[in-house]
DNA sequence: GTGTTTATCGTCAGGAAGACGACTATGATC
DNA sequence: GATCATAGTCGTCTTCCTGACGATAAACAC
């Protein structure tokens, strides 16, 4: 039987991005002002159309870098190339979400360390930080929060799922690192698990988890100073992927 | 601006179905005989079109009683509905997937209870359930396995994403129950464990495990001898889904 | 009854984690 | 320069969990 292009209806798929990095301990997400309707002025996921001869992780790569100008971090080069961690995070296809037409969007996560500033590319007026917990609005209601309202579409639950995914996978791989510039201290990768999960970690406890976990981290060779106090060592991401046993988060 | 058909290029979109089932101390998969071009006769993942006013969730759900008849388990209902647990498992889009055409396939994997027979239902010939070593062609070679070959596009991938989703998240969540009948023993559940991850438990060990995580099991009253042996204590899936500790899969 | 099978309870040693004391090495302040 | 605050790093102790494995219990096959 031939192919018979009325035997199914035609779909948009778009790819959009949950970038995360950390910010003055806060772990934040990258959302663009929305330039068009529908959700005109509203702060929204960057993303767009996938293009008819590229895959879905070369969309959200293209993507990525238009909005940040982040490469993809390369898992076989050793390099430290500064990239970004990118993974594919689930797919929403409600018939309603997209009040145009019937669009199926294939989110990704993105993980990234902290970058000066975004750079508004692509068809977004604007782009900024924000804080997760502010977006979410887990937290707020009481005092007056600055942000204009909620995601456009259904990126608040987007936000969600990817959050959650940043914060289950920290626990059994070594992930965290991703948000680290490629040189850092034990001080300042718990300083990540601190804002991502957004509790206070023992560092001594800490410390001796890292260090210990064979292939988590390799000693960089030097010392830094940044944070204040003693000099701590600084390390690079070791080759291990995943960490086993896991790092605990703590209860609630 | 108002919408421009022509600004993104068409796309269809499928589910295709990882159903995996444990039968005989084997993890097995429910594949479908290919009736048309291309992969004709090939063994494929069950899976079709979804509909213009369709949910992704729902797509899938209904392929899957079309293909096997079970319903999806609404965790909401405490009633032992025998239904089978339903999850968005990912996204395969490469533009050569499918020679026809472009067509993103939004994965799904379910667990069911052992079933009595396959039915063959919507347009496949034939359908059975394999086990998966057989399908990934991990352990095979030497014999002549009597399978016809690969299976269709790129369904060996699926599956082996959605055999990994479910080996790793037995270990941290209560989803082994759902390879089980409403009401099971500890050994059954054992079995289970054992058949997805293709390792020996200690039964006392898992016993202990089991039975002293608050919330995992409920006894549901009654004794059986399904296996010989002494009678063993039957118990229901309990309301917790998450398993901490996690159940630790053996070494290799 | 004897043997076999499966279920279930108990014991013991080793490893990992939480709680926390102690010491070290910097910069900031007086 | 002495003192203080800040971080980093090393140890100790207790508790919990797991893996290994002995022992008992309750069914069935012969």
């Amino acid at each position: 039987m031939p192919y018979d292009p009325s035997a199914f209806p035609p779909f948009a798929v778009t790819v959009d991005l949950v970038v995360l990095t950390v910010r003055r301990d806060a772990l934040c997400a990258l959302v663009v002002r929305r330039g068009e309707q529908p959700y005109q002025g509203r702060w929204a996921l960057p993303g767009g159309f996938v293009r008819a001869d590229e895959d879905l992780t070369g969309a959200a790569a293209r993507e990525l870098v238009e909005e940040t100008g982040l490469c993809v971090h390369d898992p076989h080069s050793p390099a430290p190339d500064n990239g970004a961690h990118l993974e594919q995070l689930a797919t929403y296809g409600d018939p309603k979400r997209d009040p145009r037409m019937r669009v199926v969007s294939v989110a990704h996560l993105a993980l990234a360390p902290d970058l000066p500033a975004p750079r508004a590319g692509g068809d977004a007026n604007s782009a900024r930080w924000a804080p997760v917990e502010t977006l979410l609005g887990q937290e707020g209601g009481a005092r007056g929060e600055e942000q204009s309202g909620q995601l456009a579409f259904d990126h608040t639950q987007i936000l969600a799922d990817g959050v959650e995914r940043a914060r289950s996978k920290i626990e059994y791989s070594s992930l965290a690192t991703a948000f680290c510039p490629p040189e850092f201290t034990v001080g300042e990768l718990r300083r990540v698990y601190e804002a991502v999960w957004g509790v206070a970690l023992d560092p001594r406890n800490f410390h001796r988890k890292v260090t210990g976990t064979p292939g988590f981290l390799v000693p960089a060779g030097g010392t830094t100073t940044r944070q204040g106090g003693r000099p701590a060592q600084l390390f690079r991401a070791g080759g291990a992927t995943l960490l086993n046993p896991p790092m605990l988060r703590p209860e609630v």
